[in-house]
RNA sequence: GUCCCGUUCGUCUAGUGGUCAGGACACCGGCCUUUCACGUCGGCAACACGGGUUCGACUCCCGUACGGGACGCCA
């Protein structure tokens, strides 16, 4: 039997880190048995459920490469299949209608609250034999067993036992004739034919309803994987006060699609001491079962790191596209493709994530408007005028542009003037980007050429001297 | 309040009765070097607490504390 699993977002927001952690594991899972993994749109919550926020999940998962091998089922278009199992239940004596009123169920809670019980329906309406008044409003409710345990082997989690009386009767279909949000999922994994539930610990408590459901139905039960809840640094869990926790202000802030991934699957789960893995090797060794159970906190600091290992590792011309957008963002309107590409290799290793990339790349584009001051107190000193003086001069009668021929005109000017390398190249730093931190200055040099580089050196020898003439 | 779950360096984790408790991020320092970064070497830093069980507990059991989740006609 193949494996299949599903990710089950509700389209009420965007597609939280979180949400995208447990698409990531049942997509690792699928992989890694060789089963299927699948898509369902929870959007039975007509109220909240929104058409933009379908397709920004879809655009989310997509981003993260996370495509469903089947088209994905939208659950509120089952809703007449679910009203049918509820009424084939209500038939069969596994459910009854009940109808009370919301008042009087939050009366009962109240009362139960304030004697230490947990609350919950006490089944008033399970055996009620007085007709009801014409036209009152019911609900349809699961007989949940009065007695004994619901058991379980989470893969996960472990063993999970609860106590039925801990549970009371579910509300299947509600008093407007909708089904519930346990009916449909129930109904709809049977009809996906999900073999495997990979969810969040938060469901761990919904578990057992839903296994009545099953039973009742006699169905057969899938293979429940609770993974433990993500939580930020503060230790709660993951909100927006947290700052980013759309997947996609992480693909706008420069991260790489298979730096999340990667960052995402070590949460909470590790192979040996290997931190780095591409999408390949999550698929190859990525075991749900050595999942630990405590929650993890998400550390940006980290995924920084991650992400930086993952743009040197990945090919330029893969790096190009979202770094031209980074570089549309910073106000370069129209960047050429080539040239980006020619840039990519001097910052790879310099960067942790793409905004990061176009930020230091940002004097490719527009040559400095002033220069730090800091860097000018340190290296624009009137000794290394001369042999800066120099060195412009050379590179101005030179035949050819190349890194190796601009090293060798370096290396004749320091060898001339009894300088060191740093500080002849720094200056030269300074009047090319403005600042004395920067790729390589052969590196800079041949990119930015010939021309553009001899009018930085000039504009910034003429700042020089007046400097030093002060 | 009730039920469920969790607890190893600040963070992610390895560890399944006997280890100097290992690695990674972050942080600090050295090296490399035309700057920064990369890389590399080194440093700081943890078994929540209290009882058991045992010759011996981070590992097993019980309790406490703390944290989280769940208790909807939301999903």
């Amino acid at each position: 039997m193949t494996t299949r699993t599903r990710f089950a977002p509700s389209p009420t927001g965007f597609l939280h880190i979180g949400g995208a952690r447990t698409a990531l594991f049942c997509y690792l899972f699928a992989r890694r048995t060789g089963g299927k993994y699948l898509l369902r749109v929870e959007d039975t919550d007509r109220e909240r459920s929104t058409a933009e926020a379908v397709e920004v999940i879809f655009e989310g998962l997509r981003w993260m490469g996370l495509n469903p091998d089947e088209p994905p089922v939208f659950q509120a278009r089952n809703a007449p299949r679910h009203l049918e199992v509820a009424h084939q239940l209500l038939r069969e004596g596994k459910a009854y209608r009940c109808h009370c009123s919301k008042d009087e169920i939050d009366q009962l809670r109240e009362q139960q609250k304030t004697q230490g019980l947990k609350p919950r329906y006490d089944g008033r309406c399970r055996s009620r034999s007085a007709p009801v008044a014409e036209g009152r409003e019911s609900v349809i409710r699961l007989k949940t067993p009065l007695a004994g345990a619901v058991a379980w082997e989470d893969v996960i989690q472990g063993p999970v036992r609860i106590e039925n009386n801990q549970l009371d009767d579910l509300i299947l279909v509600r008093s407007d004739g909708t089904p519930t949000y346990h009916l449909a999922v129930v109904t709809d994994d049977h009809d996906m034919g999900i073999t495997h539930i990979v969810r969040g610990e938060d469901h761990l408590n919904n578990t057992p309803r839903q296994i009545h459901i099953i039973e009742a139905m006699g169905w057969t039960r899938p293979v429940y994987a609770h993974m433990p809840l993500l939580h930020g640094m503060d230790g709660a869990k993951l909100s927006k006060r947290h700052g980013a926790v759309s997947v996609l202000a992480y693909r706008d802030a420069g991260f790489l699609p298979q730096a999340v991934n990667n960052y995402l699957a070590r949460l909470g789960w590790s192979f040996g001491e290997q931190e780095i893995f591409t999408m390949a090797e999550l698929e190859r060794h990525f075991d749900i079962a050595q999942v630990g159970r405590s929650a993890a906190i998400f550390d940006q600091a980290k995924l920084e790191w991650v992400n930086g290992h993952h743009i040197r590792a990945t090919a330029v011309q893969d790096l190009v596209p979202p770094l031209l957008e980074q570089l549309r963002r910073k106000g370069i309107a129209e960047p050429d493709p080539a040239y980006v590409a020619a840039l990519v290799p001097t910052l790879q290793e310099r960067a942790r994530t793409l905004a990061e990339m176009a930020d230091k790349a940002l004097f490719y584009f527009v040559a400095p408007t002033a220069y730090d001051d800091k860097a000018v107190g340190k290296h624009l000193t009137a000794p290394v005028l001369e042999p800066f003086a120099d060195l412009v001069q050379r590179l101005d009668s030179l035949e050819g542009w190349n890194e190796a021929l601009l090293e060798a005109t370096f290396q004749a000017t320091i060898a001339t003037h009894g300088v060191k390398m740093g500080k002849l190249a720094q200056p030269v730093r300074v009047a090319l980007t403005g600042s004395d931190v920067s790729p390589g200055v052969y590196e800079v040099l041949a990119r930015l050429g010939r021309s553009e580089s001899l009018t930085r050196l000039e504009r910034c020898l003429a700042f020089f001297r007046r400097r030093v003439a002060e």
